[in-house]
Parts: structure tokens; sequence; C-alpha cells
DNA sequence: ATTGACCTTCCGGTAACAGGAACCTCCATA
DNA sequence: TATGGAGGTTCCTGTTACCGGAAGGTCAAT
């Protein structure tokens, strides 16, 4: 199976799968012709990392991922708490951006918005806070 | 002003701040010695940067931000809508990591954490959806 | 004179690819 | 058979916003 049909089949760019390969999650055999080939095994390894890294999980959390599904005698704990990591960071992220929106929200709607040049943002930005409004 | 200085006043490590001027952000003079000298708008202009930074404005955001805050003939409407923008990438970002997330819960509590193989995470991963539990 | 703190520039690395150049290969049609 | 176009290959650069570290100059004090 050409690059280009697997591209299609799993959903993921041409470049991305060489880049894959290139990091050695994936290993496909060469034809004479020097092209990749790839088999039933290689797509489900593009498919279970485009799902991976669609949940948001870095390419080593994948690389580990990948081996922990690779590894009939995993133990589903060492699974978990990957996947219990990822999602700690993910919270921890969105509540900065929560963070970050309500500061961002509190200037936007004091901002008037016209065409003086007086600005509750850039006043802030300045490290001029007081001045209510 | 040396730029050990400068760092410890605006909170910005030195090699951001020659980062800064690299990208034409600041031009601080040059001593006899080749030592940068920084005066006083130089630092306003990186604490501007640091605030506008830690409010997760791009270089590309700070730029223009600070070009405005150096126009004294600028209208605030400019302003705000280079915040409001910002404030929507943000929003939105916030929205994906909510997807992301709960699907992560979903699948972290689904997974019992022990010594066993079977795990739903890795049969999410690997695109076997089904078996509930 | 030496030491240590501070400064300089420059190079490489980060994450996860995307874009594009230069070139090869395969297949089908005129 | 020549040719054309689709699709393959490698390799290099660029992205974002810096950080770490090397090699080497400078300053102030002892």
């Amino acid at each position: 199976m050409n690059i280009g049909e697997v591209s299609r089949a799993v959903g993921l760019p041409a470049k991305t799968i060489r880049y894959y390969e290139d990091i050695g999650l994936v290993r496909p055999l060469r034809g004479a012709n020097g092209y990749r080939d790839f088999n039933e095994q290689d797509l489900h390894k593009l498919a279970f990392l485009g799902r991976s890294r669609s949940l948001g999980f870095s390419i080593n959390d994948c690389r580990t991922l990948l081996s922990l599904y690779e590894d009939r005698d995993r133990a589903s704990a060492d699974v978990k708490a990957v996947a219990a990591e990822h999602l700690e960071r993910i919270t921890q992220k969105i509540s900065e951006l929560q963070e970050l929106k309500s500061t961002l929200e509190n200037l936007v709607t004091r901002c008037n918005g016209d065409e003086r040049p007086d600005c509750p943002i850039l006043r802030d930005l300045s490290g001029h806070k007081l001045q209510s409004s």
C-alpha cells in the first residue's frame, strides 16, 4: 500500500506519516522502487497514532501508548497513568486560559472601541492600572 | 542600565530581552564597552511587553499593541480589535480543551488501572470503540 | 594579577510538522 | 514510443518564543 492510499485511509497527511517513520513510530517496508509499502499492522499503528494525537497526547506519550498497546502483558494502570497525567495538564491549561479569558473580557468590555485614543487595555498593559473609567 | 539590572526590574530573563532586541521590539543604546544601555523608555516597553505576553498575546500582537501604545493618535477601536480577536482564540481553545477533557475523563474513569492488560483507553485509541465495560 | 560576576555573540535545540525544490517512477494515452 | 500527469523520494527551510551553553571580553574588588 502506497503512502497516498494510506494517507486517505487513516486521514493523516503523507508528510505526517513520513515524519512518524523518521522518528521511528512506524517502519514500513520498501518496494523495489524505493516506495514505502505499508501493511495492515502499519495501518493500525497509524490509525492509533492519529487518534491519540487527536486526543492531544504528545508524540512522546503516543510512543509510550503505542508500546503499551503492543505489549500484551501491560498493566492497564500504566495506560491510565499516562492518560491521567495528560488529563491533569489539560485541566491545568483550561484553568490558565479561563483566568486569561476573564482578564481579557474585563479589558475588552471596558474599552470603548471608538476613534479616540483613550484605552483601558493599553492603560493596563502599560502598568498604569488605576483610573477606573 | 545593564541588562541584568533591567532583567530584575521588569522580571524578564536577559535572554528574552536580547531576543526582543533581535526581533526589533526594543533598541537599547550601546555603551563604549559594547554593553546594552537601557533607558527609562526601554524599561517601559519591556514591562509593557512582559505584561502583554503574560496575557497570552503573541509576539506579533505585542508588536501591534506596542506601536498603538506609542501612537498618541491611535483609535481605541484598533486596540480593542486585537484584544477581542485574542479573546476569541482563547475562548475557542478553551472549548476545544473542554471537549478533550470530557473525552479523557470518560476514558480514565472507565479504566480499572490495575495489573491486568484489559484497558478501555487502548481499546478506544485502537479504534475498537465498542465493548461498553 | 587574579578572581568572579557580568556582559557579548553565536550555535543548537525545542514540538510537530508544513511548504517547497529537485528529482524519480508509474501508468495511460496519442 | 514519446509524453504527460499523478504520485513517490529526499532534503532543506520555516514555524513560535525563547532556553542552554560555549567561547571569550569587561568590570570591580581584593
